[in-house]
DNA sequence: GAGCCCGCGTAC
DNA sequence: GACGTACGCGGGCTCG
């Protein structure tokens, strides 16, 4: 038999929430004018308590209009109380109708304040076995806890029972009224005292126990002032504690069945909400109508365990969703796992560091399935589900279907692609957010310390619907065609990845240690000399300041407007550096700021703690045009242009004994246009093995190519780069810094010489005209909605898109290959190598000394050979001890 | 105080 | 506005 644990109710003190809302959100009203913030404040702090604390009774507790006894007993009372604010008294009966909409008992007796009517109810309760909770933030309310009661202010967070009243108040709540008697309170108008204030009045009762106590005690008081005071006003304090004290015997009463909460009246919200235009909490309503109801088991016996073992290797797949304790799988532990393999049903397992035993039992029990290839395992993100296991010696074998990647290759420009996103745009159902049960913000909890049995029907419904989802998904992905970039590209590389992030790289500490000062050095010199010569100090990171300083101050031109005032970039800047010696010494700042700030700075903070080493997340699923992204940290723009910066590369080392490989794709997006668009010119360049940009500037400018000039060079390199990016006149002019017919003429005369080109990016715009897709060498789409909009600005914008993405898709789609390849014979043929960074178009390793030689020839061999184009690959490779040396 | 956007700058 | 794709910093605004 269960025992049923006392019933809790919740008494809320409507009337004190509503002036604090009120005073605490300024300015808010609706389209037609009408105040809405303290309706708006109420709302959240009671949806906050419906939300983190599930009440089961609950009522709210409003003054009615009229005397009380308290303006029988004492005439002043309250009466100077400044009158309510005009906005706040049409919003009072609208928190009524919203407190009704809840269906949540509403109280308000005439003639009874609020405080009495809580006292009362808080006392009959308290004396029927029921846990109480005042929720509100009126001291006076204090002297009402006691054991089966306690208060609650919501909005700074606090819970206090009789010991957390007696920290606050400097005593217990039985003589919280004798203090309030004493001290009088001015918001209430209760005189107390003259001349006594909150320290003495607690000495005072401290001392003596109650009012009555303190004035038999009078004469015995030290100080001359406040002995008189207590006696001259000995009346006046007995009345003021008797108006301190909260009555608990008042003509109230309310049945706890009553006040059972049973959930709000959706519609009746809804039109309220409406009303008031709280647009994102008509939002959240609609969304509670989409949850499912999925039923998820808490494992926590080993025979339930056993169980679930069994019943999975039966089903023999299985979804997982690892539950971690924070965002990284490489920093973070495993908290517990959600599985799910039949529709409807889930189960969670907790894996809490806490409970050791249990934790190691069932990681014990689940290993095999986990390790085995008989059972497949899906998830949405099986990236972080191999790192998680894989830290816990668990390497998860027999993975099936990863969601969130199938999402992505149905349509990467989403903006996300998480379980939550996928739940709606498959299954057109909301799941439990994290925030629900975690918070957020500096409250917010870590799922490790959160209750398994809270994570359960959270972790259980996200396993449950990765596996609702993966039908469905996987259908879509063969209508589109994908199947093959999936199973083949997609999938195989998740694994790569994970190994990546998990071997990590090595930094110098101790270098970025020593740059770390130096910079610093540098910047405060820089910072003066900055000073001097704007002739007073403001914040230089200050793009807003700058602007005052530059263009108000020193009245230097303006450039580029942007949105807020005039530009302060490093083209403004340049231009103005000829006019003023402060421009340039803003760029010197800035360069060494960004390299401080970004990198050497935040590298070393990134490094983790067990390997030494740092790990970033390789993430498949960003970018709209099938690129990997990298991040915490992005490894993917460590400097390389600069020497200072170079310095910066020069700190990812290759460990004792080893070396740094790095291969780089020589011109992967040039040979990508040249194969897909078949322009024979171009081909013929990359067959050749010459350089592309010599050539293009040599058809551009009508010269042998021995003599094109550096210049010559450099500008073809722009219109080279330019074609990849949709160039238009205006953007070539504005690179080039010449007129824009003139840019028109170098564009014209481009494909002048390289027709096929021309005839290749016709065609890519009217296949995303006809499509509203472009798609790369494998089939990887991009939707471009915008192609046919009606606004220019945004067509032109998708034109451009559209010939980037399946140029740069391509370069992509080619190098994911490459890595799957090597990943495969690195572990064959060098299994003390591995692959530790990819960027874009580059791939570094990390290899003992001796295979160096070996491993490189078999990396150049491989990424050349990764695919037949008609413009042969071509791979850049070196080692050295250092990512700089290597590259 | 947290979360967000902006301006800016790094990479390919 | 004006050549593609990312990530992350500091400032500063808005929100609650």
């Amino acid at each position: 038999m269960t025992v049923k644990p006392n019933p809790t109710l919740y008494l809320i003190d409507g009337s004190n929430y509503v002036y604090r809302a009120f005073f605490a959100i300024q300015g808010l009203t609706n389209s037609r004018g009408f105040p809405t913030n303290a309706v708006y404040g109420f709302n959240n702090m009671l949806a906050r308590l419906l939300r983190e604390r599930k009440p089961e009774y609950i009522a709210v507790v409003f003054d009615a209009r009229g005397p009380t006894f308290r303006n029988e007993a004492f005439e002043a009372y309250k009466a100077h109380r400044k009158p309510m604010p005009d906005e706040l008294k049409p919003q009072i009966d609208v928190v009524k109708n919203l407190v009704r909409a809840y269906r949540i008992p509403l109280l308000e007796i005439p003639g009874i304040e609020a405080d009495d009517v809580i006292g009362t109810l808080a006392r009959k309760f308290e004396g029927e076995g029921v846990q109480v909770v005042i929720v509100s933030g009126d001291k006076d309310l204090m002297q009402l806890v006691s054991g089966g009661v306690v208060m609650v202010d919501t909005m700074k967070d606090k819970t206090y029972d009789a010991a957390g009243v007696e920290e606050r108040f400097g005593v217990g709540p039985d003589r919280v009224a004798e203090v309030l008697g004493l001290m009088g309170d001015a918001s209430d108008n209760i005189p107390g005292v003259p001349g006594v204030g909150p320290k003495t009045a607690l000495k005072l009762i401290k001392d003596y126990g109650s009012v009555e106590g303190v004035l038999r005690n009078a004469a015995k008081v030290r100080n001359e002032r406040i002995r008189k005071a207590l006696t001259e006003h000995a009346d006046q304090a007995r009345l003021s504690r008797e108006l301190a004290t909260v009555k608990t015997d008042a003509a109230v009463d309310l049945s706890l069945e009553s006040a059972h909460y049973a959930g709000p009246d959706r519609e009746a919200l809804k039109a309220l909400f409406k009303e008031l235009e709280f647009t994102s909490l008509i939002e959240g309503l609609d969304v509670r109508d989409r949850r499912a109801g999925v039923k998820v088991r808490l494992v926590s016996t080993a025979e339930e365990l056993h169980g679930l073992v069994r019943g999975v290797g039966k089903a023999g797949a299985v979804a997982l969703y690892p539950v971690l304790a924070s965002e990284l799988p490489m920093y973070a532990e495993l908290v517990g796992l959600g599985l799910a393999c039949s529709p409807g049903e889930a189960f969670y397992v907790s894996l809490a560091a806490g409970q050791a035993a249990w934790r190691d039992h069932a990681l014990k029990e689940l290993s095999p399935v986990l390790s085995g290839e008989k059972v497949l395992k899906h998830g949405h993100d099986l990236k972080n589900a191999l790192i998680a296991f894989s830290r816990l010696g668990i390497p998860l074998r027999g993975a099936g279907d990863d969601t969130m990647v199938a999402s992505y290759l149905l349509n990467p420009s989403k903006k996300s692609h998480d379980i939550v996103e996928a739940a709606r745009e498959f299954l057109d159902r909301e799941l439990i957010p994290a925030r629900e049960l975690l918070g957020s913000g500096s409250r917010a909890l870590s799922p490790a310390d959160v209750d398994p049995a809270a994570m359960a029907p959270y972790a259980g419904e996200r396993a449950e619907a990765a596996l609702a989802i993966r039908p469905l998904a996987g259908e879509r992905i063969r209508e589109a065609g994908l199947g093959d970039l999936y199973g083949n590209v997609e999938m195989p590389l998740v694994e790569v990845l994970a190994a990546m992030e998990q071997r990590g790289v090595l930094v110098d500490q101790r270098r970025l240690g020593e740059m770390s000062g130096q910079f610093e050095r540098l910047l405060s010199r820089s910072e003066e000399k900055i000073y001097g010569l704007a002739g007073e100090r403001f914040n230089i990171n200050s793009p807003r300041q700058l602007q005052v300083i530059l263009f108000d101050k020193l009245k230097l031109a303006k450039g580029r407007k942007i949105k807020e005032g005039y530009s302060t970039d490093v083209d403004t800047l340049t231009a103005l550096a000829r006019s003023h010696e402060l421009p340039a010494e803003i760029l010197a700042y800035r360069s060494i700021a960004k390299l401080k700030s970004t990198y050497v700075d935040a590298l070393p903070a990134m490094v983790h703690p067990q390997t030494g080493r740092i790990h970033t997340s390789y993430n498949q699923t960003v970018t709209a045009t099938g690129r990997l992204s990298s991040s915490n940290p992005n490894l993917q723009n460590i400097p390389v242009r600069t020497p200072e910066g170079r310095r910066i590369r020069q700190a990812f080392v290759a460990p004792e004994g080893s070396v740094l490989v790095s291969a780089d794709y020589s011109q992967i997006e040039l040979h990508v246009l040249a194969h897909l668009s078949g322009d024979e010119a171009l081909i013929e360049v990359f067959e050749a093995g010459e350089d592309v940009h010599t050539r293009t500037a040599s058809a551009l400018f009508g010269v042998f190519p021995e003599m094109v000039s550096p210049d010559m060079r450099r500008r073809a390199k722009v219109i080279n780069f330019g074609v990849i990016y949709g160039m238009s006149p205006f953007g070539l002019s504005r690179e080039l810094g010449i007129g824009q017919a003139e840019a028109k003429e170098y564009i014209d005369s481009y494909f002048d010489r390289y027709k096929g080109v021309r005839r290749f990016l016709d065609g890519i715009l009217e296949e995303a005209r006809r499509d509203r897709y472009v798609c790369t060498l494998l089939n990887r789409r991009r939707y471009i909605p915008e192609i046919t909009s009606s606004n220019a600005a945004l067509r032109q914008f998708a034109e451009r898109t559209a010939i980037n993405a399946p140029i740069q898709g391509t370069a992509a789609d080619l190098i994911k290959i490459a890595m799957i390849n090597l990943h495969g014979l690195l572990k064959k043929r060098h299994p003390k190598a591995s692959m530790i960074m990819q960027v874009h178009d580059e791939l570094v390793f990390e290899a003992p000394e001796a295979e160096k030689e070996a491993l490189m020839a078999l990396v150049k061999r491989e990424m050349e050979g990764v695919m037949t184009l008609r413009a042969p690959l071509k791979v850049e490779i070196r080692a050295g001890q250092n990512w700089d040396e290597a590259h």
